[in-house]
DNA sequence: CCACTCCTGTACCAAGTGGTACGTGTACCG
DNA sequence: CGGTACACGTACCACTTGGTACAGGAGTGG
């Protein structure tokens, strides 16, 4: 059982690879920016491998607490849920960390070792989620996933373009009409 | 100025970075993948960089012919429109290259040398298209750029989806859904 | 023949990489 | 006190990296 020394270490590594990005990272640069010393990320990640996948695992918690930390209404309508969901994500100050997501995400897709677990659950997670609180509701299991996966693509493909045109006013709006036409009289519309 | 062997071994270059990937990149591996020196690389590129901002540049074209070549009938409805797109972009044979799009977007987000030529047009392109064609219709710009934005986030968003779970009936079905609520309707909700 | 341009390969370089060997300090525990 | 486990640094290693110097080879035009 390694020390709660790595802990505190992790959290900052992952700070500083947010700022820099994963993609030039070196072992030597992190730890002179960490005022450590390289051999000191080896000791406790064991490689820059293991350093990678426990930085991996990192987003994946933050996500995931972010999701658990939702807290729809479940009376709420979906309209309610996917703009409490942007309103959440759009701040300036998560930018840095979803920039890392998706640089990790786009070194994932390529097969890049160490990355590879993010496409796990990166997708179904979230399914699941609105498959539990649309039964709440009565909505079928199917159709539920469906609007789920439309819901979640719009979200990150909002962010892609946020974070690469920084237009917030733009992508707000272009959010606010997706939201309201779950408002206009079909807010379940047929699976299929 | 330089010859006509550059391009065509551009091409062949792309052809190998779709598959390998642009982050573990190496000009010696790709030389000798092509059966060449890595010498002839930095002949015909500069440097490593200059090959990556041709190779940037190459799927920037094949975007745009890509947007180009998508020919909407201005009369059909956005709901086809953007049927016709996903059409398009969602087959296996494109998958290579779009994680390769999606892995430089990341690139890019984080600012890495070469890469960040593709945030220029990478948004604005597809809206100013749109605006155009929706003028033919007589809706306002505005309101044009706000879908446009949307339908270009559910593209890219699913797209992501698809490259990670690998569901062509899940992501078709999200797809069809958004769709079909432009022909429930409300083809045009206000702007905001 | 020469000269010139384009193209390609071999050999080499300095720099940086991840990883290891080894020694040291420090704290807790007997 | 001694021992032992954790934490950490320095020096080093083999290897790979992008880039360069240099030497041609193939074709063309004079």
């Amino acid at each position: 059982m390694p020390g709660q020394v790595r802990e505190e270490l992790l959290s900052r590594v992952v700070e500083r690879i947010a700022e820099q990005g994963v993609g030039a990272l070196s072992l030597r640069r992190l730890a002179a920016d960490l005022g450590t010393s390289h051999r000191m990320l080896i000791y406790h990640f064991g490689s820059k491998e293991g350093l990678l996948v426990e930085v991996v695992r990192e987003i994946e918690r933050r996500q995931r607490s972010a999701l658990a930390g939702l807290e729809f209404d479940p009376a709420s309508a979906p309209a309610e849920a996917i703009r409490s969901m942007w309103r959440r994500l759009a701040v300036p100050a998560l930018w840095p960390y979803e920039r890392l997501f998706f640089e990790l995400y786009g070194q994932a897709l390529q097969g890049h070792p160490g990355t590879t677990a993010l496409l796990e659950g990166v997708v179904e997670s979230w399914l699941d989620l609105n498959v539990e609180l649309a039964a709440g509701r009565g909505v079928p299991a199917e159709v539920a996933r469906t609007h789920a996966r439309l819901g979640l693509a719009v979200v990150r493909g909002l962010l892609l373009d946020l974070l690469a045109t920084g237009d917030r006013a733009g992508t707000d709006a272009a959010l606010e009409a997706f939201a309201a036409s779950y408002e206009a009289g079909l807010p379940v519309p047929p699976a299929r």
